[in-house]
DNA sequence: CTTTAAGCGAGACGGTACGTCTAGTCTTGTT
DNA sequence: AACAAGACTAGACGTACCGTCTCGCTTAAAG
């Protein structure tokens, strides 16, 4: 999303309804479309507003496309199950739920795979989509420890909660995407039985 | 890659030829310009080839380009390197550098993303990729029953089989795509203890 | 108009139907929107064709709107008329009634302005239209030659007939599109009789 | 020219230097862009001045483009050169040296051809510049009539008024942006001859 | 000396057309 | 037949301008 009313008030303001809809038609036309024949005249006509209007806010799909799933990852929260294990379990099944929905799944493998060529795209995509998943593993740990099931750590982040990170998430998606089989609560208990007792055995 | 001289014999046979040369172009291209702008008439140009002959033999960018990144897998082998947990790092190592070489890294998420919503291309990527990777495991686990390091199971391919390739193909891919950190030694080796001694105390 | 089948015979040649579809789309065009309203996207869908196909052949709206005229300037002939002043009267009442048709008037001032800034537009005016209007007083001064109203110069072309040629098209352009007044009978006449009586006494 | 500080005093006047400077950035961006290629958002910058600022005074291009092309033919005077035969080839050669002028060949074709399916424009185009240039050849007749050397009319004005013009205007025109022949002393010389001989012999 | 109405610079807006590019097909003549 | 060449239809691309509008500020005449 840009900055509106930035520094100076001089000129006519951009409209803020703009970016809703903006980004909720592209919600919309990615389910439809998917990223490939997804295009930003279409878009701008589905939110009822110019080509250009995009064009100023947005340099181009890739970063309209990132804002957009950006919207749908905020929906991602960590409810406190009671037990790190259910924490973890939650959160797997989740994000797993998250991937269901036809506009994410079809969105984010498009993007980290313009991302792998486009040094811009991939900022974007760490602050505004990877950042949000790290924070409920950050949390999630940090719960943990007040719980007393692991111990705190002198150092934080702790030296194994980037490894975590991209098991869990790696996992899941890969389940989700490639192989596509369902993450159901079966899976999510013998991913998270493995990836604990993991840890616990390796000191982590 | 399609069948040549196929059943009928009439008219000019296709060039053998032909097929290295496109998909070697398809290669090139990929590294240079990402998929998304990656054309298949560039294609047909780099390899001297007519585009209505890159059109006979695939029907699409999505088709060609899993032909192409299939080529890439084909690199993929498993030396004995004499233990479970050997062997697993070096399976992850190994595809961790594929994942490193610029043609796979863009082509892979963005066939990945194009098959979200293409069951045919879904089918394509799962015999011509996935199946090239998942041998790897299952050729390692084979290993480690011979040498005895975990029980034969009763049940082939044992239950755990598709968490473990979810979870090994996964973290590698998300660490390296994702979070754009480099898999190194250090990191198979705690990957490797999470996965090994999560599997023994979960009873995988 | 292009050259068709050029040199080289590979590939498939340009069609000639669409020339001919095109050039009269954008004569239609012409009259129902003029020329600053006039877009080659529109003049493609008139004929039928796509915009591609145009700007293969065209290299823009000047260009194709000047080889639309010429055929319009095909029109012009000249009939004897018996005699030099009834023969200028002629070509004088032939230029007026080609610059009354719609189609005429729109594009010929525009093409001219363009020209002003266009070397290469100047020259294919000059080629296609210019040449066709200056044959007619070519050959209106040879018949009277003929006829013996006239004495043969020994040098050909005369010294006068360049400015004979932009007397009699200036003028009756000037009339039609500056001044706005008819060039009827009654004007032709006064004309006629002013550039023919000063020509003679002038020695011309 | 618009009407400043009309017959309402309230509120904050237009600003006079605006006007200047908004037809002085006409005719610059007339010289560098022609016709087709100018636009009002660049004259308004060259102006300093808001676009807005333009359109208010304006109602469009050809409107804005007529006034600057006004300001040229401003220039145009007659001096009285002691004879008829002189005073024609003087107006003749000066309006010339107009025509040779960038700003003014490449405007007047500009306009006279928006006018040819503009009748609010032809209007406004017979009064600010045709207007400029008949006055010149009605002075001339006056001045040759005081003189003696042609007949002072019942009738005024006469009845070749129009034809005179018409012949001159569009003579010289043609001559300067159709033939690209420059109008020097001896074309000026012969167009007279012929022009006063052939109105001499006709009576007019 | 305050209204108050218009002018002003800035710039976003909904549109339209641009000229280019790509997809995928079709039409030549050649191999 | 398959091939190289290249024209073809269809339509998206991202840019530039159009003419309008919405702002907040300035300017002077009217009250």
């Amino acid at each position: 999303m840009q900055s509106h009313t930035p520094a100076g008030r001089a000129g006519r303001p951009r409209s803020a309804a703009a970016d809703a809809a903006i980004l909720a038609a592209t919600r919309e036309a990615l389910v439809e479309l998917g990223w490939s024949k997804l295009t930003l005249g279409d878009v701008a006509t589905r939110a009822g507003v110019a080509k250009t209007t995009v064009y100023r806010r947005w340099t181009g799909k890739s970063e309209l496309v990132t804002d957009a799933l950006a919207t749908l990852f905020d929906q991602l929260v960590l409810p406190d199950r009671g037990s790190l294990r259910a924490d973890v379990e939650g959160v797997v099944l989740q994000f797993a739920d998250l991937l269901e929905q036809p506009a994410t799944k079809t969105a984010l493998m498009a993007v980290v795979a313009e991302a792998t060529h486009d040094e811009a795209l991939r900022q974007r995509l760490r602050e505004k989509i990877v950042a949000r998943q790290k924070r409920l593993v950050v949390e999630g740990r940090r719960r943990a420890q007040s719980r007393g099931e692991i111990p705190a750590d002198v150092t934080d982040p702790g030296p194994q909660i980037d490894l975590i990170f991209d098991v869990i998430a790696g996992a899941v998606v890969h389940r989700t995407l490639v192989s596509c089989e369902p993450v159901d609560a079966d899976w999510a208990s013998r991913f998270t039985a493995v990836l604990l007792d993991g840890l616990a055995a390796a000191g982590g």
